[in-house]
DNA sequence: GCAAAAGTGTTAGTTCTACACCCATGT
DNA sequence: ACATGGGTGTAGAACTAACACTTTTGC
């Protein structure tokens, strides 16, 4: 990411609004620009190198993580979108260049905390998990990005549910599938109703373990499984005028 | 779009997927890059333009239509994407730059061909509507923006119905809608069970009109309200697992 | 009068919604 | 023993799917 002397392109970048989901929340990883000001990790796109594949290895350099859920939303091309001259200044800064206007090509990546190491990137990066719903502001426009972002995961999550997966541990209880929903569509849901259609899809499947040291009834955990989703996959339905 | 001397950015450049619908199959407007070979609208991006504004540019001065439905869908980094020599070639010619490795964002539109003015770009842009159905190759990588365009279109259809209203013209035939459903989504469907649900919507409001000099039984026609639409809003299912 | 597409209703099965109490655990 | 969240069933309403014949027009 701040590995200078690289052959960027410097009208050309990409952000990623990077979700995580700690067992009751919807988290976002931001990196520090400045003093309390944080920004979208991403980077000015090296020559030649493909942007989707670029994005991957960005986020792959902050959380240690290949393989991870990664998807292209939207372009952002405004000609003022970088224009105070703090933010131009730092980024000169960081990459040795001049740069004038920036095209960012922004993603979006679901991550399982708990499976990342945390250490690596809150050391290395200054990055850090925070609440999304408590982020106010950010570096550049990185708050409209954050915001289109979300948008797109919650019309992602309508269209093909599965990507709650992305975000929960490999074993999970049925509550935090709810949970995850809750807080991507802000909106709640009859508990009852939730589990039953849960309990239908052949594909979540239950496991012998139980939560453990949790002060009350331990949940069953599940797991999700790939293959038989795949098999038994259902289009929604082609219309709801 | 070929208006040349302009401040061209080398790198940068928008396309777009025009769809159309002829009242039975579903169509996309092309232009003759040389001869028998078609490519998407788009040009290189003037410098300093506003992506999402230059794009809708760019779409008037094909069509002459402002105020027409026109979303980005996604943009296309991969470096080698224009490589043909030929390709390369044709770019240089057209405006008049040295270019490498161009990025382009892509843009799908949808059009109510009946209004818009054929004359108009055919003869000046060499522009035609083909039948989508029966592309089998385009100019630099533009048959994969069209079939992801297409993809984009289907799902957008799913999620949100009334854009085929954006297809029809002001005043259509319950029949209509299905048709542009069948070609859109590639599937058929129940007549009776369609025009239920579409008569169920008070936003689908039939006009006094009939179709005229048809060989059989004139249907009915009617037109979309949108403040009806806008104020009866309703979310589709949360989730379909 | 014939060809062609428009238009219409019912029934059985499925899915959705609303709703309140007991259970297993840690402290 | 109590606080906490996990877990369960039923009944009425709404929606979906399957299916065949009559109507209106132009020729």
């Amino acid at each position: 990411m701040t590995i200078s002397k690289q052959n960027y392109n410097p009208s050309l970048s990409i952000d990623c609004v990077i979700f995580g989901f700690d067992s009751k929340s919807l988290k976002i990883l931001l990196v520090e620009q400045t003093k309390n000001v944080y920004k979208l990790p991403g980077s000015l796109v090296v020559k030649n190198e493909d942007l989707d594949v670029y994005a991957a290895k960005v986020l792959k350099e902050l959380t240690g993580f290949k393989n991870v859920y990664l998807k292209q939303f939207f372009t952002f091309g405004a000609p003022n979108r970088i224009s105070k001259a703090k933010d131009i200044l730092w980024i000169e800064n960081n990459y040795k260049v001049k740069v004038k206007r920036i095209i960012s090509t922004a993603y979006y990546s679901l991550i399982k905390i708990d499976e990342s190491n945390t250490e690596f990137y809150e050391k290395k990066h200054n990055a850090q998990w925070l609440n999304v719903a408590e982020i106010k502001e950010l570096a550049f426009d990185h708050l409209k990005i954050l915001k289109k972002g979300l948008e797109t995961l919650r019309a992602e999550l309508k269209f093909n549910p599965v990507v709650c997966f992305e975000l929960l541990p490999e074993k999970f209880s049925l509550r935090e599938i709810q949970d995850i929903y809750e807080a991507i569509q802000g909106i709640s849901l009859d508990n009852r109703n939730f589990r039953k259609k849960l309990k239908s899809a052949k594909y979540i499947i239950p496991t012998k373990e139980k939560q453990k040291s949790v002060a009350h009834k331990p949940a069953i955990l599940y797991k999700f499984d790939k293959k038989i989703y795949n098999n038994s996959f259902k289009e929604s339905n082609l219309f709801n005028f």
